[in-house]
RNA sequence: GCCAGAGUAGCUCAGGGGUAGAGCAGAGGACUCAUAAGCCUUUGGUCGGGGGUUCAAAUCCCUCCUCUGGCACCA
């Protein structure tokens, strides 16, 4: 079986809330998902929760709940935001399944065979308070420590840690050669100016057992539990490891598919990450499986981050936008849209009530939507909703972006993609104004002209639900659905000019984005 | 502090030696199919300051100012 286009985002901290940034990451790595199924490729999309650590150990303990009980709860939120958002993943990993500690069990212990992995005495500063060790940057101006740790003391603790340091100049040498690994190029540079300027240390990775009790223990020590680095990063590749992928079942020793032949996923095409987790997806995680023997994923793409109104986005200052509540107000395409528009996949956002309504009303409603209304209730009332002859008029406009969207979805340039979408829309409704059928309606010698400048907008309606279905849930579906035509085509090869035929008769329009008054 | 990057129209940004560009916002107009939407026209800028190279600099060089990002793991 030939390799899929695979793609994953980060795991979230079963822990937190979810937010803009947890939406934006993964409405990302849908859209491209989908971009590449629509591009006929077999695509699986990996999405997913962190679940162990100290905090959520805790946490479970504060409500006196065990802490699988506590993470089944928040799991199910996780769950539902993600319904929300309309993603189409493929599965959804959590950390505290067996199919997932297989394989970070079974790596660990590659590793440690391969004495890549040593047992070292760490002495310092502890807090007892928050149960964890202190560093140099948790000292005030005076040297001293904040109170909020409580009783700070000196402490021995031996673990294992995790050679980083030897694969330095073979990353450097890697991301060197392969530019596109780290996308955008600025990301690339910061990461590979670390490389060549800072010394890699080893990691630390793990903890006794003894401290923090949820997590997968060592197979070759249970008194250690491993912590966050291989715990949550191995994601990635411990769920195509669980179907029996050839490229990670073989080499790490673990149990073929159960249902033959076993999809080949592995390695991964596309990891989206934040800007905050970049040099673990880009230092820590390509190390580890290079150590394992394991193949590097192509890319790591580097999104930015929203802020509010130019501010930070704080819970404390209440200065925050609820994906939840945007989408149960404007509807999910109008969240999904907005988000992709706005920025180009690596910058920072600003999120604005006034931008987003100025996107909804002016390119959704007015320009979208409209133009789709005005050419459906022109044929209905003009030809009472039967498709006139074939027409070519637009067909070049079309075509041009047909082949934009998919050059700019072929490099994941989503925000360019809709540019291109949109200048069509553009397009068509300046043809309604240049061409005026409803003019033309007024005069029985110009039927033929009509039936023409018909043809030409109810063709370019279909064409835009075809290459908006990447991107938008509910739109595309409900103009195929004003157009009479049934299910929408899963691939953007549809978009192809003239596909809508002559006598069929359309469905009745309605506004795909009504105007929102008072909001 | 070190390393990058950026400062161009009210806003967001493109351009990168040879009459300063786009989108949005603003102004005016003709139309009426449509969600009072759409279309056409149009006002805005000595391209951060100063100096230099050149016939010619927003563009190249020097310098200054301002802003942004990064500087991990540090058990």
């Amino acid at each position: 079986m030939s390799k899929r286009f695979y793609i994953t985002t980060a795991i979230d901290y079963v822990n937190g809330e979810p937010h803009l940034g947890h939406a934006y990451e993964k409405i990302v790595a849908d859209v491209i998902a989908r971009s590449r199924r629509a591009a006929g490729q077999e695509t699986f999309f990996l999405t997913g929760l962190d679940e162990h650590g100290q905090k959520v150990q805790q946490a479970a303990q504060a409500e006196g709940k065990t802490p699988q009980a506590y993470c089944d709860e928040l799991a199910e939120v996780w769950q539902r935001f993600i319904a929300k958002l309309g993603l189409s993943n493929d599965d959804f990993v959590r950390t505290t399944q067996p199919r997932h500690q297989r394989f970070v069990q079974a790596i660990l212990s590659k590793l440690h065979a391969g004495g890549q992995l040593y047992k070292e005495v760490y002495r310092g500063s502890y807090s007892t308070k928050e149960e964890t060790f202190l560093t140099a940057k948790d000292r005030r101006p005076d040297g001293s420590f904040d109170p909020i740790f409580g009783e700070v003391i000196e402490l021995e603790e031996e673990n294992y840690y995790f050679k980083l340091g030897a694969y330095q100049r073979w990353l450097a040498e890697h991301i060197e050669r392969n530019p596109s690994f780290i996308q955008p190029a600025h990301r690339r540079n910061e990461i590979l100016g670390f490389l060549k300027n800072d010394v890699l240390e080893d990691l630390c990775i793990t903890r006794p057992a003894s401290r923090l009790s949820w997590g997968i223990p060592l197979p070759f020590d249970p008194d250690y539990v491993t912590y966050v680095w291989f715990d949550a990063l191995s994601n990635y590749a411990s769920i195509p490891a669980s179907f029996g992928d050839p490229a990670l079942a073989g080499p790490l020793g673990l149990p073929p598919s159960a249902s033959q032949p076993a999809p080949s996923l592995w390695p991964a095409d596309i990891h989206v990450v934040g800007k905050d987790i970049i040099r673990f997806h880009s230092v820590f995680w390509p190390i580890m499986l290079k150590a394992a023997g394991l193949l590097l994923p192509l890319q790591v793409l580097v999104h930015g981050w929203w802020q509010k109104d130019g501010q930070k986005m704080s819970k404390s200052t209440g200065n925050v936008v609820d994906p939840v509540r945007v989408i149960d107000d404007w509807g999910v395409d109008a969240f999904r849209y907005y988000v992709l528009r706005e920025l180009d996949i690596g910058q920072d956002g600003n999120w604005t009530h006034a931008g987003f309504k100025s996107r909804y009303s002016a390119e959704l409603a007015n320009g979208l939507g409209n133009l789709v209304n005005r050419s459906l209730s022109m044929l209905k009332r003009y030809r009472e909703g039967v498709v006139p002859p074939v027409s070519t008029e637009l067909a070049a406009d079309g075509e041009r972006a047909l082949t934009e969207t998919r050059a700019h979805l072929s490099q994941n340039h989503l925000q360019a993609a809709l540019q291109s979408i949109w200048s069509l829309v553009a397009r068509a409704n300046q043809y309604v104004d240049h061409t005026a059928p409803f003019k033309l309606a007024k005069d029985p010698a110009q039927g033929r002209r009509l039936d023409e400048v018909l043809y030409n907008l109810t063709e370019v309606c279909r064409i835009l639900a075809v290459l908006l279905s990447p991107f938008l849930l509910e739109t595309p579906a409900k103009i195929y659905s004003q157009l009479g035509l049934g299910a929408l085509p899963g691939n953007l090869s549809a978009a192809t000019w003239g596909r809508l035929p002559p006598g069929h008769r359309i469905g009745t329009p309605a506004p795909l984005f009504p105007r929102k008054e008072g909001c």
